[in-house]
DNA sequence: GCATAATGTGTAACCGGTTACATATCAACT
DNA sequence: AGTTGATATGTAACCGGTTACACATTATGC
């Protein structure tokens, strides 16, 4: 690989003028200049990005940690934020964590070693102190970390409201829920919002993870316990195709007997059978805004807003019936 | 954050003591070790990677290069890849290149100028000139770039025989394949093992991208254009999910009067409505495969195999009836 | 007891960029 | 003509590690 030094050689000049012009800043004659790109051209030269983060240090690097890249919902999220990364010269390092409290600290040093400019995370554990004492711009995604830390998520509980004033406006009176995992704050919301909709035609509520086996078992408790609803309302789309499925398993017809609605809006919806109605979250742009803030956090644009909230959106499909119809 | 020179003057000794307790090489006395390490656990050191990368002249980064992380084969590789990166001390960067050429170079340079260790490739153009010049160590992923560049792989091509046998076997006399994009080798092994076994009792086949609105319109068109049909072979799990949902449009029962396997063995399989029987790919262990030849690259142990083909396997799910009931 | 090898440690060069500073030239202004 | 500021360029220090090399000191062999 060429160094600036060959650079310099073959354009005769000092390694200042070469940086110079890279960098297009100080002064630098026409003759200079044009001597050294076409040294640059000649050598296909491109600058070590590593000797330039030591003296800089800052690397063009953004450390993306979330629990679990297998997890559907986030696949997109990394897509977004990679994008627009990109777009901006920024390369992602991806860290799973499993929400282990373990692999997060070992992730931590490591890409602070590794001099990231800054951190997205989508991992939650609120009470981790190790963040705090981390000197690095950070914007928390689908979750909320701590007052101080900018946090980009959607609106979970007008999302959990509008699920439940459309299972009502859809003709279902008796009303069912699988709420998600306890410890995830932005997902208590949509249940608070179903719940406070819902009010006494809820007739049963089950907790599960995001994990599609213990969906199952989850909608298997629901019907084996609450039987007979006529709306549910699932946490999210993995939730909401366990649901499905184990209403095929007994027979039972959506949405003409029970009506289902998910959460998120993943591609998994558009493939159930029937496709799935869900209260879809921005995704992307979660991630799109996500990372545009943190690069205005790196690039110190002192930007205002410190939490941005987005709405989200009914997305209709097929195991609802047609709002409106019979309510 | 805290420095070699700050840990020396601590532990009263000269960094190159330092550096040779931290990297436990060359002589250090008892009492200088001691030292070194109460003085690094005081100032919570962590050596500076740059730095260190910046002279050893490798960075602990590998990248992964894949078309889009959105498409749900990819992230269990992903993960795969990042587990055994992260064991090693490694960790990796995401690209997505949507297969296109310009995004795939933009990614080469910035990897090389940041001093990948290696590349992981999921993405093919066989044809890409980009990829001989690198001196980089890398292994094709379910791809297959070049004779000399090593590869990780699944057997398509017994992966499609299997799924005729299996058709077969379960009582299928008609047989219909939707065939996955032509410019992918992995993918048109399957495709050929298939028709080797279906033979003349293949009655129609289509072909699609593995973007599920494309692959509903495939499934639309292999019905229309190819009805009666018992059994259908398709060249991933996105795409039988888009035959599942066309066959519950038209009425079509599955298993009873269609069978369907997909390809891949993806969790969205187990998913649908109802459950996929596929043929599985060991998508972790092909990612944990191609990172641990990476990684042996890398460290120069010269590994004997440069193309590491490993066995699909039958996961029978409810799209197809009990084996041998009617064959 | 002396040559030799093993052990222990510090100094400084090096990796490949960036930039403060010194220096030089030249045009413009008084 | 002399001062001043803009333009142009090179030298060398610096970022934070690693390691070749020089130099001591101690242990071992004969």
């Amino acid at each position: 690989m060429a160094t600036i030094k060959h650079v310099a050689k073959r354009a005769n000049v000092s390694v200042a003028t070469v940086s110079r012009v890279m960098n297009n800043n100080g002064y630098v004659s026409a003759e200079a200049r044009e001597a050294v790109e076409r040294a640059i051209a000649e050598l296909d030269y491109a600058p070590n990005r590593v000797a330039r983060s030591l003296f800089k240090k800052t690397s063009g690097l953004i450390g993306l940690i979330m629990p679990d890249i297998t997890n559907p919902f986030f696949p997109q999220l990394a897509r977004a934020i990679e994008d627009v990364a990109n777009q901006h010269g920024y390369q992602v390092v991806l860290c799973n964590t499993d929400e282990q409290l373990s692999k997060e600290q070992t992730y931590l040093v490591a890409l602070q070693t590794m001099h990231v400019d800054g951190l997205i995370i989508t991992t939650n554990h609120s009470d981790n102190p190790n963040y705090e004492k981390l000197e690095l711009p950070m914007v928390a995604l689908d979750r909320i970390v701590k007052p101080g830390i900018d946090a980009v998520i959607s609106n979970g509980y007008e999302g959990g409201r509008l699920a439940a004033e459309t299972l009502l406006s859809c003709g279902a009176t008796k009303l069912a829920h699988i709420a998600g995992p306890k410890h995830l704050l932005t997902v208590r919301r949509r249940t608070d919002g179903f719940l406070d909709v819902a009010g006494d035609r809820l007739v049963g509520m089950t907790h599960s993870s995001f994990a599609f086996k213990e969906a199952l078992t989850a909608a298997q408790t629901l019907f084996d316990e609450y039987w007979p609803f006529d709306g549910v309302f699932a946490a999210n789309d993995v939730i909401a195709a366990a649901v499905l499925q184990e209403a095929v398993r007994r027979n039972v017809r959506v949405p003409e007997d029970l009506q289902v609605i998910g959460y998120d809006g993943i591609e998994l919806g558009e493939m159930t059978s029937p496709p799935l109605t869900t209260i879809a979250q921005p995704i992307y742009e979660m991630g799109r805004r996500a990372t545009e803030r943190l690069l205005d956090l790196i690039e110190k644009k002192e930007t205002a807003a410190k939490e941005i909230l987005l709405p989200v959106t009914l997305t209709e499909r097929q195991t609802t019936k047609r709002k409106g119809h019979d309510a």
